[in-house]
DNA sequence: CCTATCTTAGAATAATCGTTCCAAGATGGA
DNA sequence: TCCATCTTGGAACGATTATTCTAAGATAGG
């Protein structure tokens, strides 16, 4: 039987997700991937393919391992709005303290990056949406909510308020300012 | 006297901003640039300097080309409601439609991207930031709205709303959704 | 221990990157 | 018309880009 590999796939690409989460794909050379993770290049495109198919497995990884659990959580919970609170609480504190602040949303970036062009990007960017959107629906429709409301479009404003408070606080926003925001999207949907 | 320049400068920025805004900074060559604007080399690093300065040119021309009319007109406008809601219906019209179609907002594209962590970058987004709040902030105190609303909090979060908007619109998101969603965050603030 | 088969390190590739340079061209006051 | 002074076209620059290739190293069944 042949050699086997001297590394840890996922554990390489972890790293890699966080380079270009951090930085993004156009500005981030292969040589810095290849700096970072310790590997060579043989094995990075015998692994991963190349530049490209790196960027998209790492994007991919992202959003099964970052963004599912929390949306998994955010659709489990059944506290009505406490849980959509709670959501943004968490969103709003991982990305303006801790390891990875001010580094915004991957998929985020990505919609305003030039990645965004590629049809294997733009599904992984619909994916993410709709699994959000649908994470905030299942919330919303457990919550005492004003009557008439319209809970699609509201689950529509509150995913989009998510990606502003992505943005934004990759430009360093108030923590402050930012869940006051937040505050003033939800106190209107109670009854 | 010497000789004068053959071209005028702001149309060629005026390309070239174009050229930023729906390719983002990071993956637009110089030769691009040049093949555009039809200047030559030396034409462009002799009146613009390096594509550093070029870009953050670029994005100044962008803010008060662009941005400033919409702004202005949002914060003279005294209807109250009705010039935020035109305003967002403007943004989705741009966004959605037209010449500059699925292109986004170069400042939010400039929030995601590397060229966020440059300082001379980042005071443009707070300077686009800070116009936009204020803006929203003076169009909302001019409404009729429900009693205890926090205007400084609701400002934020229409602000918010409109980098998600920029964001999703360059993915391809339904105008009419983003209506909906809009509509969801003002029908709350009527009385 | 041998060897078929894979992995690895790192040199080498061609293309493209941003930038500089120089000679030729254009300008308008003298 | 002459000329000092700027602009222009385009070649040239070294650095960096993504990718490929080759030779040496590692592995585990026979």
């Amino acid at each position: 039987m042949p050699d086997v590999k001297h590394f840890d796939p996922d554990a390489v690409l972890e790293q890699v997700e966080q380079l270009f989460w951090q930085r993004g794909t156009a500005s981030t050379g292969v040589s810095e991937v290849v700096a970072v993770t310790g590997l060579s290049r043989s094995s990075l495109y015998a692994t991963f393919g190349g530049k490209r198919e790196l960027y998209v497995k790492a994007l991919r990884r992202y959003v099964e391992q970052r963004s599912r659990p929390v949306f998994d959580r955010l659709a489990a919970d059944d506290r009505g709005l406490p849980a959509i609170v709670d959501f943004f609480d968490r969103l709003i504190q991982a990305r303006c303290t801790g390891e990875h602040a001010r580094w915004g949303c991957m998929v985020s970036n990505a919609h305003a990056g030039s990645e965004s062009g590629d049809p294997e990007v733009r599904r992984v960017l619909d994916l993410h949406q709709e699994r959000l959107l649908t994470a905030m629906h299942a919330a919303l429709s457990k919550a005492r909510l004003r009557p008439g409301l319209d809970l699609d479009a509201t689950a529509d404003l509150l995913t989009l308020l998510a990606y502003g408070v992505n943005l934004r606080s990759r430009a360093g926003a108030d923590p402050s300012h930012l869940r006051a925001a937040v505050a003033a999207a939800l106190d209107p949907l109670r009854p």
